[in-house]
DNA sequence: GCGTTGGTGTTACGAGATAACATCACATAA
DNA sequence: TTATGTGATGTTATCTCGTAACACCAACGC
């Protein structure tokens, strides 16, 4: 039982043209709302959507400048905040860990299943109305933010 | 919106003779088991039951030692990943943060309600048969751990 | 112009967690 | 009994993660 499989087989990283796609699309439409996409928002955007799973704070620094600079820490993580408060991307925290937003909707509970092997990760939505909605209800809990993290081993790790 | 009242309403600490109790039971149940029962893991636990809330690692390391003396980090966190293992403890991950167990059962998927405001929280029995295993089913994924979290507003903070 | 608001650059540091290695306690088999 | 393996601990050092604080700047409204 362990780490040992890091191949990827699953959906590897988008093409460059979807990367480029949705980051024309991310930018068009929260300029319309009266955000500011500015440079290091997009970039950091284009780090996570480019990766494809979920990438580490200190990996998304890294890779930041174009020239192999690295950014500041804070400007990674302000970008972060700014990003995942918008809903174009969401922070695991079970692993420390961050990665663009795939569902469609403005659907703003998220939860993921993380394959403990392989490293890819899907969102599925969480339907907040449900199980952990029902015992917050009893318990009198207004939920504000939920974090939904299942870890396991996808179809192609727990096969192969 | 924010984290101003930092009033303790809900049930506070424990007392003095539940924290004993539960102390003992945990020391007979995982001695019977096979598993040592060691100062250190005891003295983890009874700093977790005595909190009574979700507490830091590094705070347990402060106030670990009877005298004054605090820990070095890997005394506490071997005991902590201990306990985790052994469904006495539980890490949340949202906030960085250790809790004891308050599940009576066997129940190795725990869920928990968090309140933003005064720090409380709530264990609730995780159906992992629910929305999540439902999902995870419908992707072929494999569980073997989840982290569900809840942040909000517990009643009392909710209405005051 | 002038203040206000929000974003960025930079330095420095605080907080969270673990690697690596030596040592020790205990059980069990030779 | 001695050998030996296993699991727990002590200790040092370091790594990773994240933020406080402050200066600066651009855009907007009055």
């Amino acid at each position: 039982m362990g780490e040992h499989c890091h191949h990827h087989h699953a959906d590897g990283p988008p093409r460059a043209d979807a990367v480029a796609r949705a980051m024309g699309e991310a930018d068009r439409r929260l300029t319309a709302e009266g955000e500011r996409m500015t440079p290091a928002r997009l970039r950091v955007l284009e780090l996570l959507l480019a990766a494809g799973e979920p990438v580490k704070a200190y990996d998304l620094i890294a890779r930041f400048g174009e020239d192999g600079q690295p950014a500041k820490p804070p400007t990674v993580y302000r970008a972060l905040e700014f990003l995942e408060r918008k809903g174009l991307a969401h922070r695991i925290a079970s692993i420390s860990a961050y990665v663009a937003c795939t569902s469609g909707t403005d659907d703003h509970a998220a939860a993921f299943l993380i394959c403990d092997c392989c490293g890819a990760t899907q969102e599925v939505s969480a339907p907040v109305a449900g199980d952990l909605g029902r015992a917050a209800e009893a318990a009198g809990y207004a939920i504000t933010r939920t974090t939904i993290e299942a870890h396991g081993r996808c179809p192609a790790c727990a096969a192969g």
